[in-house]
DNA sequence: CGTCGGTCGTAC
DNA sequence: GACGTACGACCGACGT
């Protein structure tokens, strides 16, 4: 025998699951007992019989040949409840992250399958085992087939099919075909039930014998038989298994490997399936040979040992680095190996000075390749306290990005969790018995927490590395992501100065005036209530003034109080007026005006925000604590708030925007003449779309170029004419024909996105310019809404995440030219499209020479890049 | 008293 | 039936 395979019956197994399980349901609502049954069949099946092999055949949906010979054939069959269908999806979900085959075949019925590959295998030398509780299988039954019973955990061979069933194999397809079946409607011999039918073939031997001797069966028997014989002849064809299909078995196909934990894992959380959970991973199972330095000498010997590669982590304070003081070091060069050198803690201490000037040695040297899991942070830590780390190689938060930009989270807890099943204590668990931070904990298991983190990142970025490789995205790491890395620590050390008296003052007027209009609001409305309550603005809008209802929120039904509804409803009534300009003034107040100073660090007087390169889905940045990349601009308020980010004295704020730089990708990867001839005169490329789009229609010019200008963006975002037509105040037929004329115009624009859709779809994501890749499982959902804003994703993300690696590029030219050519200029902001820096007076002409060249030379596409610059005192005169 | 989902609004 | 990418303030329900 060359191996054991497991044939499983799917559909039998998930109705014995659906029914056998009590009704199991997650917080999502979504009944889960039979994806629970089917998962510990299949686990138990794999673990006590040990097959080396498995395949799952389903029943697909449809006729199939028995239909031609009765067409009743099932149709006493109930469909398949709902509370079970919905299950089947995740079922096979869950059979692909276990890593087991399954198949379907329209058409063909599963037995009939399932017999044909069990013969095949057989043939081929293996040993073949159905699993199965449908008895019809058992008539084909033979040496090297057997059939295990999954709930009486029993196999069935040729040899005992009789002592468990009363019938040898052979017998099977008689004895049904005189007894029929109500499951599938195989209608059998009226008044034969499964005994009667058993004893005959058991008398006569088979049923030619017993037709040809009905003279010597009772007489009410034979009558029976006599007046159905049509039937029984049928039920014989319908219950008889067809095991000769010509089917193709590639035994590897169905060699069993170990589930592919990263989608288990995430599979079995959603469905809440926490014992599981627990038995795939293995908790405190790490097992690192860690331990705590306790002298200087003792770092200086082990750190000799040191040679080409040092993973490390530092332990602070705080999450923000600008703000954080540093408590100790954690360092791995060899798997499973870490120590722990603690600073500040109230067990040991070793003196930072001394500490950091051995570190600086190794840190500090660029030969030794530096390994962690978000090396900006420890970069800013650590520069704080004198010591630039030099060589930074790789970083496994970065490469887990690469991989999946699509996921919010790449922190170390899941990764080595969805890598390596193992569950590792995290930050929070670690801090959170009412410790504040790392700080308040005891050193032994700080130490342990933090060899784990260093030793951990070692082993994830060895992995993830390849896999980077793998998938075609060195260079995207090595020139892009990685060099950025130092620059984005740099641009957020550095900071950037704002006008806190300015800020005073705005803030002190606008609360006057949102008192004043919070009293109008009152008077007018006649009820005093929270404003800022959709909830309560609802009510009074709705209830009490009785305004009429323009559209509910989304996920609760409720009132929509958003700006359309309000702007709809000014037309009224006073107060939904007063509300929309309560709101702007509150929404700018609270989220820009009154947080920012209290962001302000101490230590350097300005603001230090995050700039996060893990996390959007294309490949831009974000920025957070505060977010700088969404201060107002708009308007006379977006103007002051501006104005309240400010050069420091001797200084400028100098901005470089790309101009257009999402509409020139658009030219270049589509290739586009009219787009690209447009670019290459340097028309204002919405003067130029209105001109194509509406040059024969009647419309003032500043009407066809705001139009105009609104359909280039939708190009962009991939909208559909329903959206496009609500943001034009145009009818769908209007807004349609504008994207009909525009693509007449563009052709190669639109062969661009059609093109990017259907690769798509084709191969489960797509890419920018510069390799990156981003996976839209939306493509394949059954939703269509979902499906159409998987459309939109590809169309919108090679354009988007080009553009910004575009900048990225950019970013690193420009901050190498300007630390080569010595300047004291610094690169403090980047919002997008747009980088803002701190110039030195003196500096300023050079600069921008400086700046524009790198920036429109980052990249050279189809079409030129351009920069405008502007500078001056504050962000406001500095945009020109 | 913290967490979390929902709504709304700001930027590119 | 809703236009791509973000972050965050606020509310209110819920759990400790």
């Amino acid at each position: 025998m060359k191996g054991k395979v497991f044939i499983i019956d799917g559909s039998s197994v998930l109705y014995r699951s659906f029914y056998a399980l009590p009704r199991l349901i997650n917080s999502r609502g979504l009944p889960t007992n039979a994806i629970y049954g089917f998962h510990n069949i299949i686990r138990k099946l794999i673990k006590e019989e040990k097959p080396e092999y498995m395949v799952v055949a389903f029943d697909v949906k449809g006729k199939t040949q028995r239909h031609e010979l009765f067409e009743q054939y099932k149709a006493q069959r109930k469909p398949m409840p709902d509370d079970l269908e919905i299950q089947v999806p995740y079922v096979k979900k869950l059979l692909e992250a276990m890593r087991v085959p399954y198949i379907e075949n329209p058409g063909i019925e599963a037995d009939d399958l399932m017999a044909s590959i069990a013969k095949k295998l057989k043939e081929m030398g293996y040993e073949a085992v159905i699993v199965t509780s449908d008895k019809d299988l058992l008539q084909i039954l033979d040496d090297g087939i057997k059939i295990y019973h999954p709930g009486r955990e029993i196999y069935i061979t040729k040899e005992n099919c009789r002592e468990i069933y009363g019938v040898d194999p052979g017998q099977i397809v008689d004895v049904m075909a005189l007894m029929g079946d109500s499951v599938d409607n195989i209608p059998g011999v009226k008044g034969i039930g499964e005994k009667t039918a058993k004893s005959l073939i058991n008398q006569f031997g088979t049923l030619d014998e017993l037709l040809k001797n009905l003279d010597k069966v009772k007489p009410r028997i034979r009558k029976a038989i006599e007046e159905h014989m049509d039937e029984l002849k049928l039920s014989r064809e319908l219950v008889q298994i067809d095991s000769d299909l010509p089917v193709e078995v590639n035994i590897e196909e169905y060699r069993l490997k170990e589930p592919d934990l990263e989608k288990l894992l995430p599979l079995l959380k959603e469905l809440e399936f926490s014992s599981l959970l627990k038995e795939y991973t293995r908790e405190e199972e790490i097992n690192g040979n860690y331990s705590i330095i306790k002298s200087v000498d003792e770092l200086k010997r082990i750190l000799g040992g040191v040679s080409d590669k040092l993973s490390f982590d530092t332990e602070t304070t705080d999450q923000r680095p600008v703000w954080a003081k540093l408590l100790g070091i954690s360092f791995s060069f060899k798997e499973g190996e870490g120590y722990y050198v603690p600073i500040a803690h109230d067990e040991i201490s070793l003196p930072q000075r001394d500490v950091l000037e051995v570190f600086s040695r190794i840190l500090s040297s660029p030969e030794i390749r530096k390994y962690g899991h978000n090396l900006k942070y420890d970069l800013i830590v650590l520069r704080r306290v004198g010591l630039d780390v030099k060589g930074i190689d790789r970083d496994s938060m970065l490469l887990s990005y690469l991989l999946t930009p699509e996921k919010r989270s790449h922190n170390l807890e899941n990764l080595v969790l969805e890598i390596y099943g193992i569950k590792k204590r995290s930050y929070k668990e670690l801090t959170s018995k009412g410790k504040l931070n790392f700080g308040g904990i005891n050193l032994e298991e700080a130490a342990n927490y933090s060899c784990e983190d260093a030793d951990y990142a070692l082993r994830l970025c060895e992995t993830l590395y390849s896999r980077v490789v793998e998938e075609g995205m060195e260079s995207l790491y090595r020139e892009i992501e990685l060099p950025l890395v130092e620059v984005l620590a740099d641009m957020e050390m550095t900071g950037v100065k704002v006008d806190v008296d300015k800020l005073g003052k705005l803030s002190r007027e606008l609360g006057e005036k949102l008192k004043a209009l919070e009293e109008e609001i009152y008077k007018k409305a006649g009820v005093e209530f929270n404003i800022n309550s959709p909830k309560q603005l609802g009510e009074v809008l709705f209830e009490k003034l009785n305004l009429p209802l323009v559209k509910k929120t989304k996920k609760t039904k409720g009132y929509s109080t958003d700006m359309e509804v309000l702007k709809e409803l000014s037309a009224l009534h006073e107060v939904p007026a007063l509300v929309l300009e309560y709101r702007q003034l509150s929404k700018i107040k609270s989220t820009y005006i009154d947080s920012l100073p209290t962001m302000i660090n101490p230590e350097t007087g300005r603001i230090h925000t995050s700039y996060n390169q893990t996390v959007t889905a294309t490949g831009r940045l974000s920025s957070s604590d505060p977010n700088l990349q969404n201060i107002p601009i708009r308007g006379e308020l977006g103007k002051k708030v501006r104005e309240a980010f400010v050069a420091e004295d001797g200084n400028y704020l100098l901005s470089a925007d790309y101009s257009q730089i999402e509409l020139r990708v658009v030219a270049h990867m589509s290739g586009d003449d009219n787009l690209i001839n447009a670019f290459k005169r340097g028309e204002d490329i919405h003067t130029a779309t209105a001109r194509e789009v509406f040059g024969d229609i009647d419309l003032p010019p500043d009407e066809k170029r705001r139009r105009a200008k609104i359909i280039n963006f939708s190009i962009i975002y991939g909208t559909s004419a329903y959206s496009l037509s609500k943001e034009l105040g145009v009818d769908v037929h209007e807004a349609a024909d504008f994207i009909k004329r525009y693509f007449e115009k563009y052709p190669k624009v639109k062969e661009f996105i059609d093109r990017t859709v259907a690769e798509a779809r084709e191969k489960g994501y797509v890419k920018t310019l510069f390799g990156r890749k981003r996976r839209i499982p939306e493509l394949s959902a059954k939703n269509k809404n979902i499906q159409a804003a998987g459309e939109r994703i590809a169309m919108n993300t090679p354009i988007q995440g080009t553009a910004a690696d575009i900048m990225k590029k950019a970013m690193i030219d420009v901050w190498r030219a300007l630390k080569k050519g010595g300047f004291k200029t610094k690169m403090i902001m980047q919002v997008h499209d747009e980088l803002i820096f701190e110039v030195p007076q003196e500096e300023i002409e050079e600069v921008q020479r400086l700046v524009k060249e790198k920036m429109e030379g980052a990249y050279t596409l189809k079409v030129p890049l351009v920069v405008d610059l502007a500078y001056g005192k504050n962000w406001t005169e500095a945009k020109g």
